[in-house]
DNA sequence: ATGTAATGTAAGTACCTACTTACATTTTGA
DNA sequence: TCAAAATGTAAGTAGGTACTTACATTACAT
């Protein structure tokens, strides 16, 4: 067995294994057991149990998906564009499903690796959309409102409801067309908002 | 010592260091010693580590928020009672921020605790706010959207927020003004969406 | 084919954990 | 005041953990 081979079989089993228990609820033996190799050999390679927390940590990053994610916005109209952002949001982050729940229960503990890692990833993605907005707002095709609150805005209710279904819930969000309908919808209230459309403003008047 | 007030401080020690630490690291050692009583103690109050854990499950309930949060949503405009609930979903969190952090983290290995306590908070409130909506749409005074979705929308951004600020960056976002804002931004677009207000509608045209 | 790098076997170390037992001391309530 | 309830002290158990050491075995490249 090729040593790259053997030490990505042992970052394989770590992620998956300190995704369901934790990174204390995770024993080196059954990393190692899992991966097919002894306890030895885990350590022999990483030696240690913080170090190899560290290799997944690295090992494992966001940022790729977001060079796939990002792509010909400017092609498209805008629901469109966000559709499409938020549907291959949500499936990176369906990918990714082990690493995200790392994140989720380790965050607090280990601050400083998770935010190397997802803050840069959110930052990227948050900063990018925000861009996005601004142009928009400067074409006049939209109006005005803060570009980086309007991202955080529909980044958080896509990561919500990856985290309810997915994580939660352990409903496969890809089966059927779910996942679609519910973007959709998100994207519809975010362009649109949810008032009626033929009405005027009733906005602002009290009882 | 009252034996109510001797569990009550080891509860309050046990939230605040598994919040911290996890169930696995919080160590029944350090949770007595931080109650300022003896490991013993808490196993005569408590029998097991499991117990405890779950009086604690048990004794912070979400459900008590719920009923300050909804009243009086009639009496007051729709932008009102969208940012009223908000900004109280906001503070029910940060009172409750190490309760929440647990379920972050333990979310997935002791998946029959949270969704006992979490899901009835988020099914009564979903519930809730999508009879809202639903009583307005009724009115006629919003336009035909899924009430289902739109409030798993509402909540989940409002909860991404938290999340971001309260656990991950460690903001305290009731400083100064900031969460009012927020909440303010997230609901403007929530009932206005993003598109110039003067304009028609653009949507649905292909490039 | 053979030397070297990678892995395995087996035994063990030092430490920590949840939890227990026996007994002494303090606190509380009537 | 005084018995009962609550807590403390001290020592220990059984099991698990990360990690180590010494030595044997396998796989691979030249």
């Amino acid at each position: 067995m090729k040593i790259t081979a053997t030490r990505q079989k042992i970052l394989d089993s770590a992620v998956l294994l300190v995704s369901e228990k934790g990174y204390l609820g995770a024993t080196t033996r059954e990393i190692a057991k899992k991966a097919g190799v002894t306890e030895l050999t885990l350590f022999r390679h990483f030696g240690t149990k913080e170090k190899l927390f560290g290799s997944i940590m690295g090992s494992n990053s966001f940022l790729p998906a977001l060079r796939e994610i990002l792509p010909d916005l400017e092609e498209m109209s805008y629901a469109e564009a966000l559709e499409m952002l938020g549907t291959r949001f949500l499936l990176s982050l369906k990918e990714r499903k082990p690493f995200v729940k790392i994140m989720q229960s380790e965050m607090t503990r280990y601050p400083a690796e998770m935010r190397r890692v997802y803050g840069h990833f959110m930052d990227d993605m948050l900063g990018t959309l925000a861009l996005y907005f601004e142009s928009l707002q400067r074409k006049g095709q939209l109006r005005d409102f803060s570009p980086t609150m309007a991202s955080r805005m529909f980044m958080g209710m896509l990561f919500s409801y990856f985290r309810t279904e997915e994580i939660m819930r352990n409903v496969d969000i890809t089966r059927g067309k779910r996942m679609n309908k519910a973007v959709a919808e998100f994207v519809d209230i975010f362009v649109h908002g949810t008032l009626p459309r033929t009405n005027g403003t009733v906005r602002r008047k009290r009882s």
